[in-house]
DNA sequence: CTAAATCCGACTAAATTAGTAAGGTATTAA
DNA sequence: TTAATACCTTACTAATTTAGTCGGATTTAG
């Protein structure tokens, strides 16, 4: 149940796009070096949210990346499905049938829909406002 | 952000001591071989499941597992947590100074505690009473 | 005594994770 | 036009985690 590095990273650089909203496109090396994220490895994130379309690329000499929509339009789910897949824990196959009880799946179910909706309601716009350091 | 497979069987097998209550102790094999886990491996996760708390266990013929108490009074949140380690998704160390955001943390965090709260508020007794392949 | 069961620790194969590395492609400043 | 910048893509690797397996010790009812 945790949030892989991965996407924890893909989630502050999601940040730190948010701080340089309207400030032109940020690149790979400014946001690896401001949060602390190995760049090659936060080039392979930034390429799978694109893919999303959640940020837009701009390539070239003073390129980067950028938001597609405004900080208080863009979610954390959005980020957290793109990174991690599914937010679904459950894995229900066809052979449901086979299983004795798919009370499992009722839990499995509504832990994901809670944290579905938890995550949705999470817009990067609030996390900007979040002091820094009050843990 | 799924739950292990261990998890998974880990929770079937409380429900199936949820159903099994006032019965006597159910053994590994009974569990396993009633919801398809493989025996050796519940054998594990139930050793965790007691030294956690929540299940009793009786050696010797007849011997097997039981709720330590009531499914109404067994929430999965407990489950969940003691076979995931934690329900907590974040990894903030001590360098939490170092980090240019800890707005990240607070995502987590709500994360956190918004899936702990939707599952220590579901209990094994509402489970029972979930139609079988109602999805 | 012995069969049924929990208990315990060590081991292993497969999958996932967290990166690295290297080269290609588009854009633009000069 | 060319050089520099920065995205784009694929392949590879080491370390960790996951999902088990296995062998044997202990406990207990009959």
């Amino acid at each position: 149940m945790k949030v892989s590095q991965r996407t924890e990273y893909g989630i502050r650089a999601m940040i730190s796009l948010a701080r340089h909203y309207d400030n032109g496109p940020a690149s790979i090396k400014e946001i690896a070096t401001g949060e602390g994220i190995p760049g090659a490895f936060l080039e392979q994130i930034m390429a799978e949210l694109r893919r999303g379309g959640i940020v837009e690329s701009q390539r070239g000499v003073n390129g980067g990346y950028m938001l597609s929509n405004s900080p208080s339009e863009t979610s954390v789910g959005t980020v957290v499905e793109i990174l991690e897949g599914s937010l679904s824990p459950a894995r229900c196959e066809s052979d449901c049938s086979k299983m004795p009880d798919c009370s499992t799946r009722t839990v499995l179910k509504r832990i994901e829909e809670s944290i579905t909706e938890t995550l949705d309601n999470i817009y990067l716009d609030e996390l900007l406002k979040v002091g820094v350091h009050e843990q």
